[in-house]
RNA sequence: GCGGAUGUGGCGGAAUUGGCAGACGCACCAGACUUAGGAUCUGGCGUUGCGAGACGUGGAGGUUCGAGUCCUCUCAUCCGCACCA
């Protein structure tokens, strides 16, 4: 291949000569700015796939990019190694799981060496080493310490067949995702974290947020679901009980024919008791338990209920209201329980309908019948109220309001939020993530592990078994313990953390990851915090996003933190697509990424992968495309090595003389690449555009050296250009080629290059002639030509008297250095 | 159902402020060099037409001298949420 450069060497030297002088490790630096860019951490596989490559050549551009701009950039790289599959792979194949993590956190790492990744690898973190996860549990007991940590016994997916607890994705249509049985619900006590505590300002602080993607905003939103209503107490007919309700509609109440309680709602049993419908109440609840919540809530399941046989006094006109339990109502939103207006909500309507319950009207408007018995949907629109006493004529608005009014004035009830956002569970029954940090004495009841006792170390031998409990329920030295408070004999809390609550925090301890007392210092977050750009895939946008939030609120308040938002600029990038899908074992559509690399080198791969797309869309991985990166780098290699012998002698002049045309041409159009990539790389990130323009000038470049007569300063500046401008991208390539052309200083280590405004001053420029805005000719003209000259040399151009003779000239239209229109008839 | 995104040549994509649609790359075609080419270089490459030209950014309207870009409606695909009272 003696046409191709010797790209496997060259990478091996360049990243060995990075880390041995240490090229990217950083340190607070107060006299520069600073720049924190981060890619969302991988889970350690055992693989890297093009999905991380995607993720992280983006990453390190920018990274490189803001260094080049003199800033002070920290680009950290660390490994979110709790979790399933390490379990699993120890259940299977009987090895510790620290040991299959520890396995596969080495292969990745030399997978991402050979990226050439500016990592300062200095500032890696583990979140399964000791190191770490004693600051996961510090933030525990910080979260205890301030109410925001609680036990409660809650419903969780349970697989009977495989004896275990199941995450809410691992449920596929109300089945088990491995072995297809029927999920359960099941009552166990779990720690949550009170996340609702921060509903608000995780709404109200995405307005601060204008560098993510609305997409993910929005998710966020209708995720913390915020609603404005009325909770109010009804009566029950014949009993000191009463029920509360949640309603956004409180101008309908005159419209409520049926009342609904959520089957495992307090109430029910008391309520149904004695009654002829006692029976059927209790099957039917019953039988709800054993529907997972999942499949419950589907939209497609249908309505159904019962009549639990009592009645409800409507607070407003003292109606007699059936109280019925059905399926479609929750008992974890809200109060569970409803007040049901079948004539103005489409879910009443269809269980009122099934069940031959009354509709009400009480909004009338011209778009839907009066008469109940006409419709045929429920009118949810705008309209004023009917059929409601002394409320009758108010609209919707008016009326949501004086009934709100009047429920507070006469003790009915108030104006409630709700969110649907709900605590977060963090609770799980395994045995490969950080121990959560309490101890159980009989007397003192749950007590904090102290926290001079951090970390809550992982016991070594361990059974892994699949038994649905934790595997740390059966290591005696484990559990058993002494109280910290009174001495006494207790019990560890066996329970480990949800990985999530390991990557909430993990941007801050990359400031301080060498902190054994803290999580971070404060001066350290001070200076570093928050991630400038953070990167990855649009999958995280709900869960570990509003997560990390949550922690970096929460460190705020307890003054750890000075900043009370983590990620300033979100970037969001598309899927690595194979034949139009996911790539997957499964579908066999899997190209790994050490094999591109070894094919062509890692220059290739990631100017590949930079190029096929912009970032944030999906990217169609084309072998053929690669190749075509692959034939660029060696048109760069080939151009710059030919260009060496000419250019030894030339050093680059202050200024530059007037130039002959070519040159002139050449010299515009590097400056014009230098304009291009920097505003293409400044936040705007298009990198695919950026790359476009180093091809052109290339082609220009290449073009030039057919020229007789070069102006050989012009040729070395379009040199020099060409390999910084394409540093960040391909970064071996071009040390090598800067190397060869007889420089010493590393390109990372050159500032950023400005263009100069006089090189992209043109003499002449074409401009288009119109007639009425179909272009009919183009002429070349000087470029400071007159609006008045343009008018009148489009007019005298040959080809527009031709086409206007015999039209009348209307107007025209002048737009200097771009077109001239001339509108006839 | 609700919310969001996308739709441009054979393909990936460009057009940043309403101003030459298709930059750049792939594929393809022709030529050069060559014992050879899956290397390299040169040229061509939206559709249609001999041609001047006409048509062309999912579709239908509209605003404008001028629309891929703005407005109205509509279709398709993808993603997220999904009985949230």
């Amino acid at each position: 291949m003696e046409s191709s450069y010797n790209f496997s060497s060259i990478e091996k030297k360049w990243q060995d000569y990075w880390e041995e002088k240490q090229f990217f490790k950083v340190d607070e630096d107060p006299s520069k700015q600073k720049y924190y860019t981060l890619e969302m951490f991988p889970y350690p596989s055992g693989n890297l796939h093009m999905g991380h490559v995607r993720n992280y050549a983006i990453g390190d551009v920018i990274a490189r990019f803001k260094t080049m701009n003199g800033l002070n950039v920290l680009h950290p790289m660390g490994w979110d190694s709790f979790g399933l599959p390490a379990e699993n792979a120890a259940i299977k194949h009987g090895h510790h799981p620290t040991k299959w993590t520890n396995e596969n956190i080495e292969n990745m790492k030399s997978q991402l060496k050979t990226l050439g990744l500016s990592y300062d690898w200095d500032r890696e973190v583990a979140t399964c080493k000791p190191d770490y996860y004693k600051f996961t549990q510090w933030m525990f007991l910080k979260l205890y310490e301030n109410d925001l940590a609680y036990k409660k016994e809650a419903a969780v997916n349970w697989c009977p067949s495989c004896q275990t607890v199941l995450a809410n994705e691992q449920v596929v249509e109300g089945a088990c995702e491995r072995c297809d049985t029927v999920v359960e619900k099941k009552k166990l006590n779990q720690w949550f974290f009170k996340i609702t505590d921060y509903a608000q300002r995780l709404l109200d602080d995405l307005s601060e947020l204008p560098g993510w993607p609305d997409k993910v905003k929005i998710m966020q939103k209708n995720w913390i679901g915020r609603s404005e209503g009325c909770e109010f107490n009804l009566a029950i007919d014949g009993s000191d009980e009463s029920m509360t309700v949640f309603t956004t509609r409180p101008d309908t109440v005159f419209g409520v024919t049926y009342m609904v309680l959520a089957p495992e709602h307090s109430l029910v049993d008391v309520i149904s008791r004695g009654t002829p419908q006692e029976k059927d109440v209790q099957e039917f609840v019953h039988r709800m338990q054993f529907i997972s919540d999942v499949s419950r809530t589907s939209a497609e399941t249908e309505k159904e209920g019962v009549f639990t046989g009592a009645y409800a006094i409507n607070p407003l006109n003292g109606e007699k209201i059936p109280i019925w339990i059905a399926n479609y109502v929750l008992m974890d939103y809200g109060t569970g329980a409803i007040m049901a207006v079948p004539a103005h909500d489409q879910r009443d309507f269809d269980f009122a309908r099934k069940y031959d319950i009354p509709i009400k009207v009480v909004i009338k408007s011209e778009d839907s019948p009066a008469d109940a018995s006409e419709m045929t949907e429920a009118y949810t629109g705008e309209g004023v109220m009917a059929n409601s006493g002394d409320f009758d004529g108010l609209t919707v608005e008016e009326g949501i309001k004086t009934i709100n009014q009047h429920m507070q004035d006469k003790g009915i009830g108030t104006k409630t939020i709700n969110f649907r956002l709900r605590d977060w569970l963090i609770s799980r029954q395994r045995y490969w993530g950080a121990p959560i940090p309490m101890i159980y004495c009989e007397d003192c009841g749950a007590v904090p592990v102290p926290y001079d006792q951090l970390p809550v170390l992982l016991p070594e031998g361990v059974e892994f078994k699949p038994s649905g409990e934790s595997p740390l329920n059966y290591v005696e030295n484990f559990y058993k313990t002494t109280c910290p408070k009174c001495g006494k004999e207790a019990r560890r809390e066996t329970d480990t953390m949800d990985t999530f609550v390991c990557s909430s925090w993990y941007f801050a301890r990359y400031c301080s990851p060498h902190n054994s007392e803290m999580p971070f210092s404060k001066e350290d977050a001070d200076y570093w915090m928050a991630v400038d750009q953070y990167i990855g895939g649009v999958e995280h946008a709900i869960l570990h996003l509003m997560y990390a939030r949550f922690f970096t609120k929460f460190l705020h308040d307890i003054k750890m933190l000075s900043v009370d938002e983590p990620f300033t600029n979100l970037l969001t990038q598309g899927m690595v697509l194979k034949d139009g899908s996911k790539m997957s074992k499964s579908k066999g559509n899997v190209v790994s990424p050490e094999e591109i690399i070894g094919k062509y080198g890692a220059d290739t791969a990631r100017l590949f992968i930079l190029f096929a797309a912009p970032p944030e869309r999906d990217l169609e991985w084309n072998d053929q495309g690669v190749e075509g990166c692959y034939r660029f780098l060696n048109r760069v290699w080939r151009l710059v090595t030919s260009c060496i012998e000419d250019l030894q002698e030339v050093t680059l002049p202050k200024t530059f003389a007037e130039l002959d045309p070519d040159a002139k041409k050449l010299r515009f159009k590097t400056h014009a690449t230098i304009k291009k990539v920097t505003e293409d790389l400044n936040g705007r990130f298009n990198f695919n555009t950026a790359i476009s323009a180093t091809m052109e000038l290339t082609n220009a470049m290449n073009a030039y050296r057919e020229v007789e007569e070069q102006d050989l300063c012009v040729l070395k500046e379009a040199v020099d250009t060409l390999l910084i401008l394409l540093n960040p991208f391909a970064p071996h390539i071009t040390e090598e080629l800067w190397k060869i052309c007889g420089n010493d200083e590393s390109l990372y280590k050159l500032p950023w290059p400005t263009y100069d405004e006089a090189a992209l001053v043109q003499d002449k420029v074409e401009i288009v002639l119109q007639i009425s805005g179909k272009v009919r000719d183009r002429m070349v003209v000087p470029t400071n030509t007159t609006r008045e000259n343009l008018e009148k040399m489009a007019l005298e151009n040959d080809k527009i008297k031709e086409l206007t003779s015999g039209k009348q000239i209307i107007k025209v239209i002048v737009v200097p250095g771009k077109l001239v229109n001339i509108v006839a008839k």
